[in-house]
DNA sequence: AGCACTTATTCAACTTGTTGAGTATGAAGA
DNA sequence: TCTTCATACTCAACAAGTTGAATAAGTGCT
């Protein structure tokens, strides 16, 4: 019941495909709730079912038909009704580069490390992406200007937390392997 | 298959019981991997079962008895191995205040303000005790001389990954705070 | 005396999330 | 031409995670 106001949240940016919504949620949404597209494709139909999301049938030609989803009446109430709710469960995270990172001693640091190495290159790429998007909806107005004037300032927001944690990951990862050759070297 | 190596991690700093993990997972592991009490039983048993670690119980007077639970050498190679995988999944946040602060602006922006300040909160908490465990670890030493010097930096590294993520939350959270009074006092 | 809280665990039912395969078409590059 | 990639899904089976209740004994507070 909780994937589905992420679905929602998405959706307040216009129609989307189940398709769509797989693929952004990389871009969009990813940066604090991940799923897999069978997992979307199942909660779409579900929340059609209930009435909170409208599908519409657009016949392409020269690719596969598609469903484009919109958050109905309903759904945009029971969105709002969610935001009202008492702050439910904390974060969860599951990082398991942290798990080894956390046995690296006893286990096979070369290994750890070209995992954290790993780590800090999809960071940077991560990083740039997000910088782009940012750049995209900031549209030439300083970031103080946007988040004074702006209609809507939620998906800015959540931008930031993302790039946040990703210049962690960044900073974390470089430190992590610094002190992994420094005793390496030892 | 992945809560187990979380649980092995865990159990890396000696015998525990399923209770004390299922409290500790807050103190020491929470900050990459959660699960509930549940979980733990019932992984522990499977685990059992496979040789990966073994219990003992310790009778107790005025408790119930628990049955503590160790590695076992199965187990210790088993987690061996498992660092030396190739870096499986990215990490997988779900973060409810996200979602709702992405639909803030269609959705009830007294409430997600204070479930902001309840972030930040927890936030400040969550670093205190988190900068407690660090100079418990560090046992007088400097950072630097610990990280050149001592046996096990694993469980240091990934607490200092935990207060990068919290210092973060705090920043976030207390920026947010300042745009939405800006924004509601315009 | 009564109630809530902590320790320590178990059972059952349920909801979510993951994995792997399969279908169909067109476009782009070797 | 042949393979690979991108679009756009569906189905089935399984693994993992959540929720709620129950048990049992002691401790601390009012």
């Amino acid at each position: 019941m909780a994937l589905r106001n992420a679905l929602m949240a998405a959706l307040l940016d216009g129609e989307a495909s189940g398709y769509d919504l797989a693929k952004g949620f990389d871009a969009s949404v990813a940066n604090y709730w991940t799923a897999t597209p069978q997992q979307l494709y199942r909660e779409l139909d579900r929340m059609e079912d209930e009435g909170l999301v409208a599908a519409r049938v657009v016949e392409q030609e020269r690719r596969p038909n598609k469903r484009l989803f919109s958050l109905t009446a309903a759904g945009r109430a029971a969105l709002h009704a969610y935001t009202a709710e008492p702050p439910a469960r904390p974060t969860a995270i599951r990082d398991e580069l942290l798990v080894k990172v956390r046995c690296l001693d006893d286990g096979d640091s070369a290994a750890v490390r070209a995992a954290i190495a790993e780590r800090v290159a999809l960071a940077t790429d991560k990083l740039a992406r997000y910088e782009r998007l940012r750049t995209r909806l900031l549209a030439g107005r300083t970031e103080e200007d946007f988040l004074a004037g702006a209609d809507r300032v939620g998906p800015y927001l959540t931008l930031l937390r993302g790039m946040a944690f990703e210049r962690e990951n960044l900073h974390w990862g470089e430190l992590a392997l610094d002190v992994l050759d420094r005793r390496a070297a030892r």
